[in-house]
DNA sequence: ATTAATAGCACAACCGTTTGTTCATTTTTA
DNA sequence: TAAAAATGAACAAACGGTTGTGCTATTAAT
């Protein structure tokens, strides 16, 4: 088997002591004063050998991992997947690493997930929860373990969080739609349970409301194709079809783009589209739809920034929320209907 | 600071040693030998006190980390994320943990994210190489760590792979453009030095030879959409424009869509295109694109069993490459034409 | 009633680093 | 020139587990 080279095998071919073979490669040399003839033998032989530190040696010993852990709950989704691609491109320039771990969007497995990272001495937490059960996180942050919640929050947690306001996204693009001319609208959510859903919900009922509209028709119950897919199916029954649908997430609309194709219904022409959350390919549809696109970059840097100045300072996480304006892509979904 | 519970704490809680912990808590009471009556007060204690072991501790002594590396270009790339999201949930049947790295393509954070497995003692390597390089890979490979590639192979290398048959795969893509009555198609390449890529076009050219087409046009040189855009636009540029063009890769076939619809052009109408590489994304487009599809799934599964047996039985890795075969999905982005 | 076997558990070394402290030299200061 | 300060490097004790081996009480065998 592969025999690693340690930094006794450096100390012996230098003659000197682990001690100082450790210091000089640490960075130490100033503070211990280690020769300059000393540190250039010791840098030498390290590159020769190709010696590495054996991480859990040292992260035992001194307790720092320079690790972060990151729980999303699918790759699959494109939209997490550029999440968990931006925190570790931004993770990495501050020296860290990151692992990342799917929950699946299964509370159990993101539990022992979590288990995982705590036992692999993780000095953060970035997580978008997947459910509404707050212990198995609030008791590590309750405990000092810096933790920033994305994209999703923790309702009653005082767990810190980075989002983008979710009511305001819903409402805006709401009143996109309003401002067209419809009002026989559908709003398809995904997990009922989740604080993004029922801000988008609430923003899209608020939207409704204040334009006098009263008749409110929220459908489905997961953010998945499959949802999307299904619930436009159910609509398309109906006596009456809704000329508008506000689809809560996006992998949400492609089912609903599935469907409408599968009946042969034009989006635009014959039921205006819009959606939460961008994703690259909803240029390159048939027909291009409009969205609300959050700041993803700008969230992931924000949550790094603060989950980092934390774990730096050792200042515990204000608990408050930090929450982006979700900005409108307009393409081409949504039509001007007269009354 | 959070103070973990550690195996002391158990021992001293229960008046056992930490040896007997150890034990029990391993599964190792049959074979030491430890009284029932103890193994539970153990266990129970472990609970209570939510005790999980340190993952840095325990690897460092028995220098099994139950962690397996994997390396990736992007996880921007769907392809790729998919690659990442099954092998994670298929490494996780196991015991295992992944921890994934991106490579952005770039051979130096490749080496980097290798460097860090390593002292990380992952027990075993997925890479998607980004190079042509393959001396770092190839070092640790010969050190008897298990490595496995995937979707590209390094030439010369004797690492083995799992991939499916880029050449087989490129030829029939190619072909049933042909057979649809295509002479002029052109081919929309991506990175120069991968296998892949190699494999691809060779494959293209074949089935272009062998139906005695001599004019064999290859353009491009990145699995980017930008690369599939801009190669798109000179395209068409020219005096006369292929009636095909077989884009390498998904991205590439995202760029070439988008210079399409720039310019107006309609795909199957004006221009046939067939892709490498199946995406979800591809059967909403206005037209949905026919592709080769590559069984990810089988590939991932593969590629699992041969690192765990190779890991478990500590048999070295056959250097041979498993190579699967792909599909096609038709869909409706090829036309017949007449001569 | 002895001796041998077995059950049940603890000792202590070790894994590869980090780090407070000590020790020996050399240089500076008075 | 003796004492103080600065320089350069090593000792040894952790960190939190794992594990070969040894020790003591029972129980079984003769």
């Amino acid at each position: 088997m592969r025999n690693k080279v340690t930094i006794s095998d450096l100390a012996k071919r230098t003659n000197l002591s682990i001690t100082t073979v450790s210091r000089v490669l640490n960075g130490k040399s100033e503070k211990y004063r280690i020769g300059k003839k000393s540190q250039d033998i010791i840098k030498q032989a390290a590159f020769e050998l190709n010696y590495v530190a054996n991480h859990f040696a040292s992260t035992l010993k001194s307790g720092k991992s320079s690790t972060l852990g990151l729980i999303v709950p699918s790759l699959l989704n494109p939209f997490f997947a550029t999440i968990a691609s931006k925190i570790n491109t931004e993770v990495r320039k501050y020296g860290y690493t990151t692992i990342i771990a799917e929950s699946s969007g299964d509370i159990e497995v993101e539990k022992t997930d979590l288990k995982q990272f705590i036992s692999k001495n993780v000095e953060g937490l970035i997580i978008i929860p997947c459910g509404k059960e707050t212990h198995h996180i609030k008791s590590n942050y309750d405990n000092g373990l810096p933790i920033i919640l994305l994209d999703r929050y923790l309702e009653g947690s005082q767990i810190p969080y980075v989002s983008s306001d979710d009511y305001e996204g819903a409402y805006m693009g709401t009143k996109l739609l309003i401002d067209h001319g419809h009002k026989n609208i559908t709003c398809i959510q995904g997990v009922i349970d989740s604080s993004t859903n029922k801000e988008r919900v609430n923003g899209f009922k608020s939207a409704m409301s204040d334009a006098g509209i009263k008749n409110i028709k929220i459908v489905g119950d997961a953010f998945s194709i499959e949802n999307g897919y299904l619930e436009t199916k159910m609509l398309l029954q109906n006596k009456t079809r809704p000329t508008a649908i506000f689809t809560l997430g996006n992998t949400i609309a492609f089912g609903c783009i599935k469907a409408l194709k599968d009946e042969n219904v034009q989006i635009c022409d014959d039921i205006s589209i819009i959606t939460y959350d961008d994703n690259i390919y909803l240029d390159y549809l048939s027909t291009p739809i409009t969205s609300i696109a959050q700041p993803v970059d700008i969230i992931c840097k924000m949550a790094m920034k603060k989950l980092m100045s934390s774990i730096r300072e050792g200042n515990k996480l204000n608990s408050s929320g930090l929450i982006l304006k979700p900005e409108i892509k307009y393409r081409e979904s949504i039509s001007r209907i007269s009354v």
